[in-house]
DNA sequence: TAACTAACCAACTGATTAGTTAGTAGTCTA
DNA sequence: TAGACTACTAACTAATCAGTTGGTTAGTTA
């Protein structure tokens, strides 16, 4: 993995050279290249030239099967998200018990984070620089999901007394943190334990426990340890 | 709060124009306009015009008080940052016992996000972009606080068995994810749960307790339900 | 194998951008 | 109040960028 310094970013992917024409084959090297790219740039920084190099074409093929650079982020976004809903399989969920159900869906998210390693970056520049505006046209299904499993949950007693919706964020805010600050957790934490992959199942096992710690019920019996309440101090 | 389509973005802000010559005004106005901007568009996205345009001045001064774009970016994160770490007085911490100091520290950290909003976008923005290059120059001692916390918890049975890093990342995505999906929680929640203050309050208390039930070890007695090992199906 | 078409590219264009320059106008001091 | 210095601007420049144009080349079909 080479450094980057500010300022001046790596150059442009060694280029694989294309050995025969194949529409398909290109349209689907060009997604692959833009969504590298734009997982690290966003829309606006990220520049054409550089998608074009990375995919082994020129930059006027960028216009012949997407037209703009935009309807091409939006093609990224869309194959990108869908892949993750399909992964995710939400229609089994809902026939599983809440439990169940929670640990799959933190388990299956996971599993799509490891897996597309760009989905984290996409998701919180799309966010953050353009409002959703590009993401929010697929809608936001997968909060519901998590939401109506927590809702279950709370309902069944199961889950301890919360606000589904609050607690939605803050489980998708422990799975995804990992993936968006990998880069300092590399300067923070000793190299074995940042880069390999055992270190990643470490993790892996660690969200499940927090996740599933957080939400579920206290066993039955002596409340020993109260969970203390909020101070609320400032707002 | 005007909505943004997309690649066209919104003009410039109304331009609030100076009454008299004063370089220290004039400075922090440019940090506050840039502050703003870079946190929504990243380092290389941002217009240094757009940032002249919403402190008042031209883009002349903003060369002439910081010399490049990068160097008015890394004065920003500096003072954010810095900023930051006067909030949270780690020193504090580290003579509470570990579930006050854990206490402490999620209701510090969250008062600062929500006093200062720019936080959360500039520091996913920083570590997704640059690689953390600029912000890793002040080191990261927000995770090393949280995770002697942890370890400190761990070591002395008030928190359950775990690996304090990889708690302390999961912690602080729990924290920070709902200051950095806001824009798409907008479009999920009703919109009186979304904007209130008050659904800020049960934000907080909603994070608060999550992280304390994640982390706090469970009361003693019979262990009457077993908060189930990860399966790590797939990896 | 000649005509046709889809895939592809090098070179260009107009717009935008970070940074510069040369000069103006307040403010402070002797 | 004159001279000097600091804060500031309008207009410019060189570089960069998304998108276009006018082709060439490789397969495909009649």
């Amino acid at each position: 993995m080479a450094s980057r310094t500010p300022s001046s970013r790596q150059k442009a992917a060694p280029a694989p050279r294309k050995a025969v024409r194949d529409s398909v084959a290109t349209r689907s090297a060009i997604l692959d290249s833009a969504e590298k790219i734009f997982a690290r740039d966003g829309l606006r920084s990220t520049r054409t030239e550089e998608i074009a190099a990375g995919s082994g074409v020129t930059k006027a093929m960028i216009h012949y099967y997407f037209d703009t650079k935009e309807a091409l982020y939006q093609a990224v976004l869309d194959r990108v998200f869908q892949d993750r809903e399909q992964g995710m399989d939400f229609s089994s969920l809902r026939k599983l018990p809440p439990v169940d159900a929670l640990h799959a869906f933190v388990e299956r998210l996971l599993q799509q984070m490891v897996a597309k390693p760009h989905l984290g970056p996409l998701f919180a520049l799309e966010n953050i620089q353009n409002d959703g505006a590009f993401y929010n046209r697929n809608g936001g299904k997968l909060y519901r999901t998590l939401a109506d499993i927590l809702e279950r949950g709370v309902a069944d007693g199961s889950f301890r007394q919360q606000d589904p919706g609050h607690a939605a964020v803050n489980i998708m805010g422990a799975c995804v943190h990992f993936f968006n600050v990998s880069s300092n957790i590399r300067t923070l934490w000793p190299k074995d334990k940042a880069d390999s992959t055992a270190s990643m199942i470490n993790h892996w096992r660690a969200v499940v426990e927090f996740v599933m710690c957080a939400v579920l019920a206290p066993p039955p019996g002596p409340r020993a340890r109260n969970p203390r309440q909020p101070r609320l101090a400032a707002l």
